[in-house]
DNA sequence: GCGACAG
DNA sequence: ATCTTGTCGC
């Protein structure tokens, strides 16, 4: 899979400036509308898979410098769901210097599902280049993640993201980055929101729930009141509520409506959507093995 | 100056 | 994100 856009490249080296321009751009290049994403009913998980059935056996993967390495596909149940969309998971881990005790390297991990079936999965651990700064998260971990797709051989036709994609500053969060850099539709599902307003309270809401997330005066790039994404209850207890909603937003070539429409289709049975969950194990396995 | 701020 | 034990509830 190459680079639709090597010039959007999130070379963390940039300025500040240069990277806030540069956001910019991918903003400009980005579909906030659908175009060519899979219909949520195709991408459709029912059964909340074991994570340990995700799980793929352990593996040394890590890399000196840079590098990358894919694991071998799942061979089990391909009569299921072979024509089926493939849904791509990315998130990522962190490796702290046992003596230094700051952040060392990222290790990024892919997994790829299809018909709600792990079919491969692949990690790559790179070394961290910038801090963490909000706004600017792509240039941080947008190498990293680029780096686990390279490694896997499967084709996305949905990239699901752990972060904002079009709720953000400059509407050009970590999904839009990555979605517009493959040209692959692609969706950002974060836990927190980073700037917008939704328009009803949040608490205690049904699972099910959502509202939309309308930007405010920190989105720079859009009208105030434009929807850029949503609130979204995934997971709700029967006694307890007190689970924090998702925030959803179109990364690339998806709308608000559908973005939500797809993580609500690929959630099943817990806070997180399938493929983030499954991507969120095998980061923590990559890491632990790496240790 | 103060507050807000994905992972 | 990461550092960490118990604990409440299904």
């Amino acid at each position: 899979m190459d680079l639709a856009r090597p010039d959007l490249r999130p070379d963390p080296s940039l300025s500040r400036a240069r990277m806030e321009a540069l956001q910019r751009d991918i903003a400009a290049a980005a579909v906030f509308a659908d175009d060519g994403a899979p219909e949520p009913a195709a991408v459709a998980i029912d059964k909340g898979a074991s994570l340990a059935d995700g799980l793929p056996p352990a593996r040394d993967d890590v890399q000196e410098r840079l590098g990358a390495d894919a694991g071998p596909a799942d061979a089990e149940s391909p009569e299921r769901g072979r024509d089926a969309p493939t849904v791509v998971g990315v998130d990522q881990a962190f490796l702290t210097d046992r003596a230094d005790g700051r952040p060392d390297a990222a290790v990024s991990a892919a997994v790829a599902l299809r018909g709600g079936r792990v079919v491969e999965y692949a990690s790559a651990t790179t070394p961290l280049s910038i801090p963490y700064v909000p706004g600017l998260l792509a240039f941080r971990e947008g190498e990293p993640i680029l780096a686990a797709l390279d490694a896997l051989d499967a084709d996305p036709d949905l990239l699901v993201c752990d972060g904002s994609g079009r709720i953000h500053y400059r509407e050009a969060g970590l999904a839009t980055h990555v979605g517009v850099l493959r040209d692959v539709p692609s969706v950002g599902v974060a836990k927190s929101l980073l700037c917008g307003e939704p328009d009803e309270p949040t608490d205690e809401r049904p699972e099910g729930w959502r509202t939309p997330i309308r930007a405010d005066d920190a989105v720079t790039t859009a009208e105030p009141g434009t929807v850029i994404g949503h609130a979204f209850q995934s997971r709700q207890y029967p006694n307890s509520r007190r689970v924090n909603p998702l925030y959803v937003s179109p990364g690339h070539r998806v709308s608000a409506e559908t973005a939500v429409a797809l993580v609500a289709a690929l959630c099943a049975g817990y806070k997180l959507p399938e493929p983030t969950r499954l991507a969120d194990a095998h980061a923590e396995r990559a890491k632990r093995d790496a240790e």
